[in-house]
DNA sequence: CTGGTAAAGCTTGAATAAACCTTTAAAAAT
DNA sequence: ATTTTTAAAGGTTTATTCAAGCTTTACCAG
């Protein structure tokens, strides 16, 4: 398992970086963001650690600049207590977790352990299946010449599905994966997106289709015919 | 398997015990302590989701008279991030884990899952007897091949008996498990999903059958021929 | 040891409720 | 101005509940 470290407070980086090592995860460490930006882009991480408070490119930018890449590494952000309103923000940016410092020990490990975890394996890039595949680039759905482009909620929900392909993905999944855990938006709101996707996936002659299991939730089968 | 919901912001606690819900528990839910000794006191729960600062009766004081009370139900407690220090008074006062407000969905039902499995009845995953056993995930009941899917219902029916393999379950135990204990539910009710059941465990050619004694309750036996 | 009777349980079909689907139109965002 | 998102409405399907008649079991009286 491989951190990035992102905090300008040089004694809590170091020890967190020592206590990271202590637990038998590899760690790059940067004390700002510009840096921290960089590194990421060069390396895969498992996880990030990341202050919102640092200098040359906050912690906001860099989730922000993260999530337009496309890069999905999880991310564990630190905020001091006064901060606290930024949370949601921080967590509409893509963040996984927060802390607000200062903290345990152990909840941190505990924090890590858990971000790291939820995103076990790794999320391809373009996802696909039976002959469809989604371009994140042109936010395109495809399969064999056809393709049409999607809607910025159309392909996140796409995604989702595809990325869980071998699971049932109930709504409320959908709606804290898409719309953000705070949201209040309507179970309809989602029909309508799959109603949406259905079509397209048809017009395309695509060779899956979105199922449902009543109560459990959404997901993807490959027709054979 | 049962969950209380105890937590005073309505919005929260009717969300958390939709999801709770979607994820097949049966939930009870209130708004403040006094109310929730009082569930604790008349009910058996496999969990309780705990809020520490609520109405007429805290969380810790809870706590605390379940513990007297030699009540061992698991607790995962819910906080807000101001009261972080209080965590450990909490974690002495016996409870399982705790959680942050605000926090992500998965990671709340990672948590209950936890707190839940480590009640050490041992509940299993995927619970199962004789040649038959049941899929939490596909709300699924299969053999060897076969396999056939419940409803909601069924499903949390199937696994009250399933987990009670070696004993007779009254209908008012599976009333209680299933819709709650304050439900009105007639016994006709279970009588018509027994109906279905066996007519499902047929149909996958199960080697187990839900037998009852009359006056005593409903057990499962395997077929052995 | 019958046979009658009441309670408990079984099964089925119909009624109700909940979940889901689709279309359309209004509102927001770009 | 166009596209995307949300909201509303009506329709379809499926799960759940209700109601009724039937079968089994237990028990008591004759």
């Amino acid at each position: 398992m491989k951190i990035l470290v992102i905090e300008d407070e040089i004694m809590l980086a170091d020890t967190l970086a020592e206590i990271l090592k202590q637990n038998n995860y590899s760690v790059d460490l940067c004390y700002n963001g510009e840096k921290g930006w960089e590194f990421i882009q060069t390396e895969v991480y498992d996880g990030i650690v990341l202050d919102i408070m640092i200098p040359k490119m906050s912690g906001y930018e860099i989730l922000k600049a993260m999530r337009e890449a496309n890069i999905n590494t999880p991310v564990l952000i630190l905020t001091a207590r006064s901060e606290m309103e930024d949370i949601v923000t921080g967590l509409d940016c893509g963040a996984d977790d927060y802390m607000t410092k200062p903290f345990a020990i152990t909840e941190f490990l505990a924090r890590v352990r858990a971000v790291t975890r939820r995103k076990e394996y790794i999320l391809p890039e373009n996802p696909s299946m039976g002959n469809v595949f989604l371009l994140q680039q042109q936010c395109t759905l495809s399969c064999k010449g056809n393709s049409i482009s999607l809607g910025k909620k159309e392909y996140q929900i796409m995604e989702v599905l595809l990325n869980n392909c071998s699971q049932k993905v109930p709504k409320e999944q959908l709606i804290e994966k898409v719309w953000g855990f705070d949201s209040d938006c309507e179970y309809n709101n989602i029909e309508v997106y799959i109603s949406f996707l259905r079509k397209k996936l048809k017009a395309i002659e695509a060779d899956i289709t979105i199922n449902n299991t009543r109560g459990l939730g959404y997901y993807l089968e490959v027709l054979n015919d």
